[in-house]
This record gives structure tokens, C-alpha cells and sequence, in this order.
RNA sequence: GGGGAGAUACCAAAGUGGCCAACUGGGGCAGACUGUAAAUCUGUUGUCUGAAGACUUCGUAGGUUCGAAUCCUGCUCUCCCCA
């Protein structure tokens, strides 16, 4: 066995998250640093470089990750510069090789915000590029669920199905599902962390906010369904006061136990899908891991 | 025994005649967080009510006043210093 597959971001997803400490050019974006001020620029080539210089397995193409709301006009302008952006990334890549051996693949990112007809030409320009896995991006930014997954089925229908398909940003346990359901086989998301840092778990008997007073005399695992030791031997009721006492070791226990749920969860999916039970094992989890415990 | 300080909501702590149902912090309750400038942020927290509003609160019993958490008197309790 070798070392598991790593990938970098581009980028891309802070033209939207620093949007207020950014300006955006044909040439790339310039990020104006919040410790001292100096300015940044980002170009698709440089985001290429850096991402070589790293040295991860997959790396993203720069774009812009769209804001919600978003008017056709902007978003249309937005997906032609991300799809110019894509052009020099793919130059640079072909211009450049791997520093250190391997292979580095470029997974281009579909845009075009809530707009059928823009996703659709978006995912056609994605998918003519042949690249090894292409990425969907500019979803979960604040639409509605539902639009996100008309969307997922929009695109879905034109990337290649014997690529990665890469769903950036997402998600809650059940939009992960859902997107698998329409195609989808990779994710990646701060939501098991940062939401467990925040107190926030996601277990087999829902969703529970471990801070509330209801845990405190609780002492049952975390979840003890799940097949993480760390979740079956600590309590709710240490979990609870570790992290409302602020204890570092709160925050880690609950962020080892979310993503040891996601790893499980897609563990999971990939059995069904491969015994031909998906459908109605997805519907009943859904359910099941949406709610409140 | 003598001298001094103090008792405010779950806790701590402001307020020292009307703008006080009472600052602020903690705690409680609830919510948010989706390609991580985030171990963060927001709301709420006397009772009744959807709300307007009404009602009862600042150790306790009285008093002064149009009006008291705030002023006066007694009482109870706490803390500190000296002996």
C-alpha cells in the first residue's frame, strides 16, 4: 500500500470567502493581506506553480467560486474568466513537470452558478479538456439544498461518469448522500471539523449539539455505533464538559469522531452501491442522521 | 470586647432618588457554521402573554417621598482588622 492520494485547492474558493479583500482582473486575483496589508497577486499560473511546488496527487484548477445570490449576467462573466483561468492553468501544467516524480493530476472546476444553461456549458468546456477527474464547483455557498441538487443532475449528466467526479465544499452528511445519488465520488469539507470544533455532532442517532446541558449526566458514548474507538470510549458527558470548559482535547475528540462518521458514512455507501441497495439504504439514512438525536 | 466593610437576578458584579426588570461577564437555553482569515459567531435568559401590556423583584421589617435597588431607623446575616 502507498501513501494515501493528497490534493491541494487552488485557491479559488477564497476569491469568494475573501471576496471583501480582493480584486479581481483578467490577469488573476489580487488579495490584499490582512496582517500587514501587502498585496498579493494569484494568477493561474502561479496558483499551477505553487501547487507543483507542493507536490499533491490532485491539484484545482483557479477559479472563481461564485457568490449566492448571483444574477445571470455576473455569472455568465464569472464562468467565461474561470473558463480563460482554465486555459492557462492546463498551459501551465503542459509547460511544467512534477518536482518530485509521480504523477499530478489537474482536476478542472465546473461553474455557473444556479443557471442550467450556464452549468451545462460549463461542464461541456470542463469535460473538453479530458483531464483525469473534474471538479463541480460554486455550490453550498447559501443556495437552497434543492437547487444545489437540480444543479449536481444538470452537470452529472455531461462529465464523464468514468472520471472522478468532485463535489467541492460539501457537506452535511445528507447532502453528501444526495450528491452521491446523483453521481458524485468526491468530497471535501471544513463541516466535520470546524462544526465539531463548534460542538456540533453528527452521529448514527442524529445530530446533537454536544454542549447542551441535556449531555452533561449522559454518559453513553459519544456514538456508540459508530466503529471509531475514540467514539466509543469517551462519554457524552466528558465530551460536553471538555469542550464547554474550552479544553483543546474537546475540540479533537469531536473532530476525530465527525470525520470518523463521514469515513464511515461513504464506507457505508460504497457498499450499497456495489450491492446494489443505494437507493433505499439512502433514503432511510437520510432520514435517520438528519435529525436531532 | 473594639473598629470597619458589605448584603443586587443561577453565579460574579455595576447601579447609589425617576431614563431600572436593573450595565457587564460567566453559566443556562437555543441557533448558525458546507472547496477553513472561523478552538468562531448570533439570539435569548424575573413571571404571565403571540404581542401590546400587566404583575412581582435588589437581605428583612418599617419609614421619608408624587416616586426608592438607591435616603432614614430597627433587625438578621457575611467578611476584614485590632484585642
Amino acid at each position: 500500500m502507498g501513501a494515501a492520494p493528497c490534493s491541494t485547492d487552488s485557491g479559488g474558493y477564497q476569491v469568494f470567502s475573501l471576496a471583501a479583500n480582493r480584486k479581481l482582473t483578467e490577469e488573476g486575483a489580487i488579495f490584499r493581506s490582512h496582517i500587514d496589508g501587502s498585496k498579493h497577486l494569484f494568477t493561474p499560473e502561479k496558483v499551477i506553480d505553487i501547487q507543483r511546488e507542493i507536490g499533491a496527487d490532485i491539484i484545482m484548477a483557479f477559479d472563481e467560486c461564485t457568490p449566492w445570490p448571483c444574477d445571470h449576467k455576473y455569472a455568465l462573466g464569472s464562468m467565461e474568466l474561470t473558463h480563460r483561468w482554465l486555459d492557462r492553468c492546463v498551459g501551465r501544467l503542459h509547460t511544467t513537470e512534477p518536482l518530485y516524480g509521480g504523477d499530478q493530476m489537474l482536476f478542472p472546476i465546473v461553474q455557473g452558478a444556479v443557471y442550467t444553461d450556464l452549468r451545462r456549458a460549463s461542464a461541456e468546456k470542463i469535460a473538453s479538456k479530458e483531464m483525469p477527474g473534474n471538479a463541480i464547483g460554486g455550490l453550498s455557498v447559501g443556495e437552497p439544498a434543492e437547487v444545489m441538487y437540480e444543479m449536481l443532475e444538470v452537470v452529472n449528466g455531461i462529465l464523464p461518469a468514468d472520471k472522478p467526479r468532485y463535489l467541492m465544499g460539501v457537506g452535511t452528511p445528507a447532502n453528501i448522500l444526495e450528491a452521491i445519488a446523483r453521481g458524485v465520488d468526491m468530497f471535501d469539507c471544513v463541516m466535520p471539523s470546524r462544526n465539531g470544533r463548534n460542538g456540533m455532532l453528527f452521529t448514527h442517532d442524529g445530530i446533537i449539539n454536544i454542549r447542551n446541558q441535556r449531555w452533561a449526566s449522559d454518559f453513553s458514548p459519544v456514538d456508540a455505533g459508530s466503529d471509531s474507538e475514540i467514539s466509543r470510549t469517551y462519554s457524552k458527558a466528558y465530551l460536553r464538559h471538555l469542550v464547554i470548559s474550552g479544553e483543546m482535547l474537546g475540540a479533537q475528540i469531536a473532530t476525530i469522531h465527525n470525520l470518523s462518521f463521514y469515513l464511515s458514512l461513504v464506507r457505508e455507501a460504497r457498499e450499497k452501491i456495489l450491492d446494489g441497495t443505494f437507493g433505499s439504504w439512502k433514503e432511510e439514512t437520510v432520514r435517520r442522521i438528519s435529525e436531532r438525536a
